[in-house]
DNA sequence: GTGGTCTAGACCACC
DNA sequence: GTGGTCTAGACCACA
């Protein structure tokens, strides 16, 4: 995922999101360095210091931890990685069934529609 | 579905999106009479000019026609609301699948997980 | 043929190929009284002066012709009509092969599209 | 054709015709780059939107094509510059007969006067 | 320099 | 009042 920034909610936010889909999928894998917050900064195009805020709330939540001097790293707790994966999944699973249903689709009509769609596409 | 507007893409496609999920949805109804391009206009807050491209396009897939004096109507024609339909929930569940996919799940964990979900928040 | 004026040319010229046109094809048929000058004008949203010079000239020309008090006829002189008759027909087909040529047509291919039209749409 | 525009009618669709009419007759050949927007706009005395407007209704009949950054092209696809050029054969050929019957000729008449006129002018 | 998009403001025909 | 068209002027991404 690039650094795509929605002006209309807070930055520091979004950075957190992306940061998390890293680590989620593996990009930044637990135990890893990251890179330095000012090289994510510049990446994204965003000021250094709402960079270091997104990191120190991930800090916060225990996501990504700091050796003071070295940088920050992936946190070495895979549960606490699983659960910000169940977490994202739950999200993504709730924002499908929020769009299909704001089209008009019954509960009924999303299942026989991603059953047709696995059918087709996911066949193993 | 407010007017919420990326100025990143063009507007008139996405007033031609917000108008078609409208229709989908039932908001419009097949046969019915649109706002007046003014109207939808100054609730979108773009110009006139712009809802009006939007609308023409409309027009010339089919969607929605025009009665010169008296209008903007919903076209009669089931099938091509039907279509667009279709090719929206598609389109919700590819993204679905794309997203679930770009955080590392498998497509037997995305199938366990809407399982999962479907049990515990869609029992009949 | 109705009044459609084109204000890049002469009005007086346009108004005597009207008259013109529609003695030739028998809307107003040889020896008949003409509507009034007035009416016509009226009739062709032009002012009457601009009239009374379109049927002078066509007085002069032959084609009609004043009773002083009672208004104008058409020529009772059947040759007269025939002649702007020849003349209208003539100028027609010039045209016709004008616009043919000038999207590139050649004068046999020319002749062949007519073949071809007349065989399939004025076949006797 | 100059750029001889009715006020009467929408003026992006005169362009259009005249545009294809080019195109048609071979002053802008099939794979060939058209002047720009701007430049045909400044030739047509009209608003560069409105000859954007007649150039992207022709990119949607795929009469021409854009490439961006590179101008406007005419289409490779002769199949389909020869069907503009069929249409505009029937169209003007249809308009020479209608002329003609509005002045009282018969089909037949038609025939005769079209016949003399290419064994006099036409003649190989 | 190219096409593409958008806004602002105006005028038209139609009913 | 409706949609439709046009002009003027501006900004953008792309190469």
């Amino acid at each position: 995922m690039a650094w795509k920034i929605d002006q209309n909610r807070p930055i520091y936010i979004q950075l957190m999101e992306i940061l998390e889909s890293r680590i989620i999928s593996g990009v930044y894998k637990s135990g890893e360095k990251l890179p330095s917050v000012r090289t994510l900064a510049t990446e994204a195009s965003v000021n250094p210091n709402t960079m270091q805020k997104a990191m120190s709330e991930l800090d916060r939540k225990g996501v990504i931890h700091s050796n003071r001097t070295s940088g920050y790293f992936v946190t070495e707790n895979l549960e606490i990685i699983n659960t910000l994966r169940e977490e994202a999944s739950k999200n993504i699973i709730e924002v499908f069934f929020m769009n299909m249903s704001s089209l008009g689709f019954s509960d009924d009509e999303i299942k026989t529609r991603l059953r047709h769609y696995i059918d087709n596409y996911k066949k193993v």
